[in-house]
DNA sequence: CCAAACCATAACCATACGGTTATGCGTTGT
DNA sequence: ACAACGCATAACCGTATGGTTATGGTTTGG
């Protein structure tokens, strides 16, 4: 089922590192882990760990080059939890239907 | 500010009991703890802890009637984090850009 | 009135989690 | 060549978490 995947993105999501990590991929774009590191607050494999999570849940992706590893947001992944909110989160359904071809249009 | 809020209701979430319960309520309405007991696959005080949980994600709201205690959903709560997705989730903004009129609706 | 029902809290336990420092392995600049 | 860099992994640690049983306080049915 997609739960499955939903539960990985919202475990992920719980830990506000994680989502400060995520939130700097998604403005500045691809990141090295030395530079998320900087910005992160805990140490650098603090930061390798959290990364781990994410791109188990699929929230990031990853390019190695050289010595350097390169981390991308892949916001798409967000599709499960959005999907949970729209069965189960009934204001959600109420004022914001049109999200609902939205949401079909992910799950392919 | 309103991440914090964000917070409580991504932890809340965490957890697949949680949302198994969050989800019954949804779907039956009021409850007793009784009866989401029956259905939680965990022992009653197992349920009245992650209750407790929820109630501080605001997540649902109870009754006390005699010596039952009535709960029920208030997805509205899922609001900070759907906002959170909003702010972040930049595939939903590239290609669904009318959604941001309607989640500013939502702040407030 | 008294036993039973409903629920929350307490006390406890194992494990998961988020953090650290230490280490090691590939890569790169000089 | 080799020191320094970038990163992941290992080893470890304190605390949070999710679960349990035990208990006790109201409330209710008979």
């Amino acid at each position: 089922m997609k739960s499955a995947e939903a539960q990985h993105v919202f475990r992920a999501l719980a830990d506000p590192t994680r989502r400060a990590i995520f939130e700097e991929l998604v403005r500045k774009g691809e990141r090295t882990v030395h530079a998320l590191t900087a910005n992160a607050g805990v140490s650098q494999p603090a930061v390798s760990k959290h990364l781990t999570v994410l791109k188990r849940a699929k929230l990031v992706g990853n390019r190695r080059e050289g010595r350097e590893n390169h981390y991308c947001a892949r916001p798409e992944a967000l599709a499960p939890a959005a999907a949970w909110m729209k069965d189960f989160g009934a204001f959600w359904n109420e004022r914001f239907d049109r999200l609902e071809a939205v949401l079909e249009g992910m799950e392919k």
